[in-house]
DNA sequence: AAGTCCATCTCGTAT
DNA sequence: ATACGAGGTGGACTT
């Protein structure tokens, strides 16, 4: 059976399939009033109201209310869940160990209740991160600039991780900061942080292979930049280039998959 | 009535029925076999597979797999929820006009549905939080060391706001940039922004009320520090004082409630 | 509408 | 286990 639904039970009988839906590792999920606490990293209190509450079999705990995409409470995967009579009520506990942290609802009302035993075997594909522009990048350098030749991704300084480091035809060292949304100040203070690292190690000047002064130029790539920011960028003699993030989805997992089929 | 369910639906059913659910504001749980694609702000595919399905009437369009707190799919408060019939296949989509974003889901199968109209007049009461230490500090600056006098909450500065500003004993100039959780080496080089703040604008000893010299203390308030943030806060000279961000709720309003019942 | 910053951020990944 | 950073961050608040 793939889900079991009972209505308007008894604390007995939603004990009772809570506890069956757990044995299960199925995703239980209830409409509910309820009163809820918590107690770790920080502290609550939500008094009765109700709710939709959702129990997976990784161990996740959440609470939504009528609004907002956040649950009101929750717990994170692998928490310890448990249901329990107490002074005829029921209560629903959820304990982690590390950070020490307890969820505790207790049920006034349960409107109805279910267990789901849930079949998913696929995860989600995505496209347009920072990441896909680093790849894009990196295999068509040309798109900065033409003559730009990568060398190192996640460059580590002092101050964090340079996305790309290359060269330009000239053999001037190039600092490419990469972000897949609109680059605020924040992204331009990070180039300059960058740059700060180099001069401080080697000068800003930097003899080249033959012995030719070289610069280090600092790009931000960005699909656009914001006012404030380009007006840093161009005080800071930063560069900016517009780029996109790839929005293609690699289907050739899946196709090799279905080979196998 | 309170909710509605109706199991093993056909599209035509489940149409109906979230249909009506929208209409009458309801909170929407399917437990369907979908395909979902989303193309907004990013880009994504989720191939077939059973999750739980969740319209909210704020507009929240939530896509639950059977792990994480999460959703793999969602769309924000405010858009714009739509059911229908397509090629006899039930699809559901939710738009969003800024940022441009839509969502789409292709049921195969559904196990059952339901539309909940959900009573909730409470809010989340919370403690623990930066801002509660913020107010605790403000009105008990003793607990800082003896003689602190905070002067201004929020202070604008050119890289951010400094949580609380004010004099030590001596008249000088002091830098608090609070932290609910472990303080990290990111709050460490964030007083020290501040600090170079001040050096730039007024070098780092300012003329006091009667002319003698000012120092300037920055100081890290936080339950805890991390190694790597001590040590880098000792090179910096700057102070850390451990505080816990209080834990008490406030039940006054509630109290208040009641008398009115 | 756009920017700023906190969060029980969550979640992945590397150490 | 901890540390670090990205995110369709979300959400509250300010401009």
């Amino acid at each position: 059976m793939k889900y079991k639904i009972i209505e308007n039970p008894n604390y007995d009988d939603c004990h009772n399939l809570i506890e069956e839906g757990l044995k299960k590792k199925a995703t239980i999920l209830l409409f509910a009033c309820c009163k809820v606490s918590y107690e770790g990293r920080a502290l609550s209190e939500l008094d009765f109201g109700e709710r939709i509450i959702m129990m997976k079999p990784d161990g996740c705990f959440l609470i939504h209310q009528d609004n907002k995409v956040d649950p009101v409470n929750w717990q994170p995967p692998k928490s310890r869940p448990k249901a329990f009579i107490k002074d005829e009520t029921l209560f629903l506990e959820s304990y982690r160990r590390s950070p020490p942290e307890r969820l505790e609802v207790q049920i006034k009302k349960v409107h109805y209740a279910s267990y789901n035993l849930i079949e998913d075997y696929e995860e989600l594909e995505r496209a347009g991160y920072e990441k896909d522009m680093g790849d894009m990048i990196w295999d068509n350098p040309h798109m900065i600039e033409e003559g730009f030749r990568p060398t190192v991704r996640e460059y580590a300084t002092e101050h964090g991780f340079i996305d790309i480091l290359g060269k330009d035809a000239d053999g001037n060292l190039m600092v490419l900061e990469l972000k897949a949304r609109k680059a605020g100040i924040a992204a331009v203070k990070q180039i300059r942080r960058y740059l700060t690292d180099f001069e401080n190690k080697e000068n800003k000047e930097i003899k080249g292979e033959n012995g030719e002064k070289q610069k280090i130029r600092g790009l931000l790539v960005a699909p656009s930049i914001g006012d404030d920011a380009l007006e840093l960028l161009e005080e800071e003699g930063i560069e900016f280039v517009s780029v996109e993030p790839p929005r293609e989805l690699k289907k050739d997992k899946k196709v090799t998959l279905d080979a196998f089929k």
